[in-house]
DNA sequence: GTCTATACCAGGATAGAC
DNA sequence: GTCTATCCTGGTATAGAC
């Protein structure tokens, strides 16, 4: 329909392609397919971002920023809590029957352009970098058990949710990062 | 280039379009790439697979069936050591730089015809059930610990591994589903 | 900044000859 | 069973008017 917001039409195209990459992937949508949903001409894409790989680049870039703030926001008293409200916000994007934007375009990986592929490195590494740390630290207060190194388990704990939103949809299991979430923290505990 | 072998062109097909798929997607190759990879013209591929989601439902049945009898394969004595030559089965496919074939389906789920869909949601189905069973047995045997149920425990060493094989390219990193599977193992076992 | 018009190409698919 | 020829559609992108 229309666009009764006064917004940049830069800033609404970011909006609009981010849940589109994240449903089908890259390829799974069009300029064609934004215009229509804005309400426009797909050259008027063109002008705020000449070409796709424009357009993907930037959205993830502004995904890996608002994706950081949300994990800085969480600021829980133990390790084990903090880790249980990170797996959330993987599961909040499950449940919308999404993926993880970084996800899918690590899917489709041989066909993304440069600048989005250090977009996407860039963004695990971060996550990689906060869970070792909320790992150590848990280590350290004695929540978790301490015979595996911290970096090795932020390694599963980010593949198990990536993975987790990934058969999100073909189990049916909307909660399913939450699920996995729950069952890997617990795994970290000292049985 | 040419094809020397006398093996009927269907199964050649099947062959060439699975590393595709696992490469970049459903969406990522074309009729026309299989053509030329195997010498021959679009047209005769039609001859075999009408549409391109009969081909995709084939690729991913046979790749079910591939799978199935490599997992089924595996006869080490302990728990421990069949989750380790399980999660093997993932790094190889990643050290060749592709995706397993039902995460790559998944990654594009809405845009997924119907028969392969099945195909993928039995493929997981079968590898949650093949791996409760041996952590199970790891259970009874004492190899495991036993305060998480079972299959919470399958549903996040299959995870993990998904989401080590989709995050192995962006990471550079070959070898993370076999980082992730032994760390993972390590966390079955009691500390 | 947004539009109309258009060029261009690739992909999926079909008809019909051989 | 494989080919040539062809159709149609949709997607990316550009030129140029407003």
């Amino acid at each position: 329909m229309a666009r009764p917001t006064g917004r940049p039409l830069r800033d609404e195209l970011l909006d609009a392609a981010r849940p589109r990459i994240q449903r089908a992937g890259v390829g799974g949508f069009s300029y064609g397919d934004l215009a229509k949903e804005l309400d426009i001409r797909s050259p008027s894409i063109h002008h705020h971002f000449p070409t796709k790989a424009d357009l993907v680049a930037e959205v993830t870039a502004t995904y890996r920023s608002d994706f950081a703030e949300r994990v800085n926001g969480i600021d829980e008293p133990t390790a084990l809590a903090r880790l249980h409200a990170y797996a959330q916000l993987f599961n909040q994007t499950a449940a919308a029957g999404l993926l993880c934007l970084c996800g899918a375009i690590a899917a489709e990986w041989p066909d993304i352009a440069d600048r989005a592929r250090h977009e996407v490195v860039a963004f695990f590494d971060e996550q990689h970098i906060w869970l070792t740390d909320q790992i150590a630290d848990g280590v350290a207060t004695g929540e978790f058990r301490d015979d595996i190194a911290s970096d090795d388990i932020a390694r599963v704990v980010l593949a198990a949710l990536e993975g987790a939103v990934l058969m999100a949809r073909p189990t049916a299991a909307p909660d399913l990062a939450a699920t996995v979430g729950s069952a890997v923290i617990a795994l970290l505990s000292r049985p």
